[in-house]
DNA sequence: GGGCCACTGGTCAGGTTGCCCAGTGGATAC
DNA sequence: GTATCCACTGGGCAACCTGACCAGTGGCCC
């Protein structure tokens, strides 16, 4: 779905101020009440935000260490290598992808030290060839949205 | 921070249902509303919730393609290349990392043909040496925290 | 012209929020 | 044993917001 000015305006308004509720974000827009919920409806039943569940930072619940693991699966392993990845809670997140390697993880640990038990398990499973892990330092940019909402908002 | 098994169902509760409010959690919860609030204040301020914002999906604003560039810089070219790259909105994330690459970073288009300017526009900038991407096809697990953080509350 | 659609500005009842309070029970310190 | 602290409860309050309506207006397309 293509997004106009409006809606881009509201979703980076969102974005910066949660809390705000929808008379409120009417007031700042300048729009009437009705159309900022119109606005809204649409945007969440079209799929454009998908919900507005509490953003968790893994760090302060304990873990820390984030990694991103590239394994290599063999023929015809895919899909149970991905119900037991699914089933570590420590993987975030999990993703099939071209290249040398055929899937690409996320993962967090509570330590460096805690990582190499993350990993093992991860990889502790037949069907898995082989795991390479390059642990985060850093993090320039964190995940978000708002640059590519202002640019599709603009690309009306 | 350490959780404790109240705040892990509520932050499962908000995860799972984001509409509902503080009233209507206390009812779910079978606590006090005045807990609730006190919680969720606590959560927020010591950073496990680092807010409310919405979830956007990319693919619905018109990048249903993703993919992930592992990038070998230059020495002592860091600082400009991250500011390079923060400038490019189709970059969502941006990560420093041990082992054979540099950097990790996730990348969105509007197609493959599209991938193909959105990586010109990353690569083409002094400092890096090089790039390899790796396209997404699917996504099995979609990021997620609720397992962490149910895992987190449970060992009290 | 007629129909369609989005937006405006208004109303309404009902629910929720943020804030306060006193009282209770458990844990800890003296 | 007693005092203190803390989290939680259950209650109450005014103010606000929500979701739902409505009629009226202007732009756009057939």
């Amino acid at each position: 779905m293509a997004i106009d000015r409006l809606d881009g305006r509201l979703l980076v308004l969102l974005a910066r101020e949660p809390r705000i509720g929808v008379l409120e974000a009417s007031r700042r827009l300048g729009v009437a009440r009705g159309t900022v919920q119109a606005r809204l409806d649409r945007l969440q039943s079209s799929g454009v935000i998908r919900g507005f569940g509490p953003e968790v930072d893994p760090a302060a619940l304990g873990y820390p260490v984030t990694a991103f693991a590239t394994l290599e699966i063999s023929q015809g392993q895919g899909p149970d290598v991905r119900a037991h990845l699914s089933s570590v809670p420590e993987v975030l997140e999990l993703h099939t992808t071209t290249g040398s390697g055929d899937m690409l993880c996320r993962l967090v640990a509570r330590s460096n030290a805690d990582l190499q038990r993350v990993i093992d398990r991860v990889v502790g499973f037949p069907g898995i060839v082989r795991a390479s892990t390059a642990i985060v330092m850093e993090n320039p940019v964190p995940l978000r949205i708002i640059p590519l909402v202002e640019q599709a908002a603009a690309d009306v």
